[in-house]
DNA sequence: TAACAACAATGATATTTATCATATAAATTT
DNA sequence: AAATTTATATGATAAATATCATTGTTGTTA
C-alpha cells in the first residue's frame, strides 16, 4: 500500500493541509483503485461514503437529464477530490464520475475525513474554499449556457482545454473528447458539435487531426468565445 | 438597535447554531439597513466583507453575462444569507444583488463570522451544508440549461415560483417578476418568455391577470417541464 | 481478412428561438 | 388630464439549432 505521506498529488488539494501523522492515518485506512479508460467511479444516486482523491487521470463528472442525455458538468485531473459535495451534504451524489483515461484514485473512508473536519480547522478551510470556487464556476458556467450561443460555447470549451488540460506533442489537445462528449459539454446536438468543428476547420481556427483537434488561432477562437 | 437572540430568521439559516452569547456579540457589531425595492445590496465585482441576512422581503442575484444581458442566477427570501461564498473565498462578489421587493437586512461583518467558524464546528457545518447544497443547485440548473427547451425551462420556473414562494389571496404568484426578469431567468429574449405566456394562456395552463400570472393546471404545467 | 460496430461527417429539412418592427396598455411625470 | 415613458403584446422574418437520413471512416471482433 502506497503512502499518503509520500503522495505528491496530496499537495494539490484540501489533503494538504493534513499533518504527517493526520496522513499516516489515511494510508492506513484508504483503499486505492484502478480505473480504466470508460469505466464508471461512482453514479448519480448511488451513496458514497467517502472522497475520492484522484492520483492520475481524468475523468468526467455527468448528470442525466430528463430528456435521457448526458450532460458533462465538469471535467476532474489529477490532484483534485471527487465527492466531496455529497460526503457533506449527506446525500447520494448528484452527478456520475467516468474515466476519460486509465485512472489511479485512492477512496478515504467518510469517518476519517469527518474527524479532520473538527480538529483540523485548515482542512476543513481548505475544503470550504474549494466547494466555493466550485460554486463560483457553476454559476459561471449556467450563465454561459443560458446565454451564449452553441459556437462561442464551443470555442470557449476548446480553449478552456487547451489551457487546462495543455497539448500533446503533436499540438493535439490531450484530452481526447468524443464528438459526443464534447456536445455534451457544450450541450448541444452531436451533429451541431461536428458541424460547427467542420466551420471552424474551414476557418482556420482548428485543425482536425483523425478524431484529434489541434487549436491553431487562439486569438480567433478567444474572440469567438467573446 | 434590534437583537439578533430575539430575531426570528435566524432559526432558518445556519445561524441557528450560534448561541445566545454569540447572538449578542453579532447584535453588537451588525448593522441593519431598509432596501427599496429595485435597490442594489451589493455589486458584482464589489468586495462585500461580511454576509448579509435577509430578515424580510426578497431579493435576485444576478450576473452580467458578456453579451450585456442579465441572468437572474438565483432568487433568495427571508431567512437566506447573502455573501457567504465571496466572503468565504476571499473574492469579489460573482453575482449582484438586487431587492424584488422592499427588503429587510442585516450586516455582519467578516471578522465575527470568521471567528465562529474556528469556534463553532456546527455553525462551520452548517455554512458548509448550504453551499454544498447551492452547488447542487447550480449544477442541475446548468443541466436544465443546457439540455431544455425554452418552453420546458419556463414551465419549471413558474412551478418553482409558485412552490417555493406561494401566492396571494388572488391566486396571482406571490414574486411579481417583470416578463423581462422571468426571461432572464429562464435565459431567453423577453419576447420569446412573453409569447410563450400568451401559448400557455391559450392551452389554459396559465391565466395572465394583467402583469400577475395564477397557475391553472400545475399537473400539465409539470408534465411539459418534464 | 471479412464482417461488424462505433464514430465522424454532411445534406436536407423541420423546429426552435432571436430580432426587428409596431401596436397597445399601463405607469409615471408634467 | 395630457404627455411621456415603460412594459406588454404580437406579427413578420431571420438566424440558430435539432432531427432524420445517408455515407464514409476507423477500429474491433470473429
Amino acid at each position: 500500500m502506497s503512502k499518503c505521506e509520500q503522495c505528491i498529488v496530496r499537495e494539490f488539494s484540501s489533503l494538504k493541509a493534513l499533518s504527517k501523522d493526520e496522513l499516516i492515518r489515511i494510508s492506513e485506512c484508504k483503499t486505492s483503485r484502478t480505473i480504466k479508460k470508460g469505466e464508471t467511479i461512482f453514479e448519480e444516486g448511488e451513496n458514497v461514503n467517502g472522497i475520492f482523491c484522484v492520483k492520475d487521470g481524468i475523468c468526467k463528472l455527468t448528470k442525466l437529464s430528463p430528456n435521457g442525455k448526458d450532460q458533462i458538468v465538469k471535467l476532474v485531473a489529477k490532484g483534485e477530490l471527487l465527492g466531496q459535495r455529497s460526503m457533506i451534504s449527506e446525500e447520494p451524489a448528484n452527478l456520475s464520475a467516468v474515466a476519460l483515461e486509465d485512472m489511479q484514485v485512492c477512496f478515504i473512508p467518510k469517518n476519517e475525513i469527518l474527524g479532520f473536519f473538527d480538529k483540523n480547522n485548515q482542512f476543513s478551510m481548505n475544503v470550504m474554499k474549494t466547494i466555493c470556487g466550485d460554486l463560483r464556476l457553476a454559476d459561471d458556467h449556467m450563465v454561459n449556457m443560458a446565454q451564449k450561443s452553441v459556437k462561442e460555447r464551443l470555442a470557449e470549451t476548446l480553449i478552456y482545454l487547451h489551457e487546462t488540460f495543455g497539448i500533446n506533442n503533436d499540438k493535439t489537445l490531450k484530452v481526447q473528447l468524443s464528438r459526443d462528449e464534447l456536445a455534451s459539454m457544450i450541450g448541444t446536438a452531436t451533429e451541431s458539435c461536428i458541424r460547427l468543428l467542420s466551420d471552424f476547420n474551414k476557418l482556420g481556427l482548428i485543425e482536425l487531426v483523425g478524431k484529434k483537434i489541434v487549436l491553431k488561432d487562439l486569438q480567433k477562437l478567444k474572440k469567438l468565445a467573446e
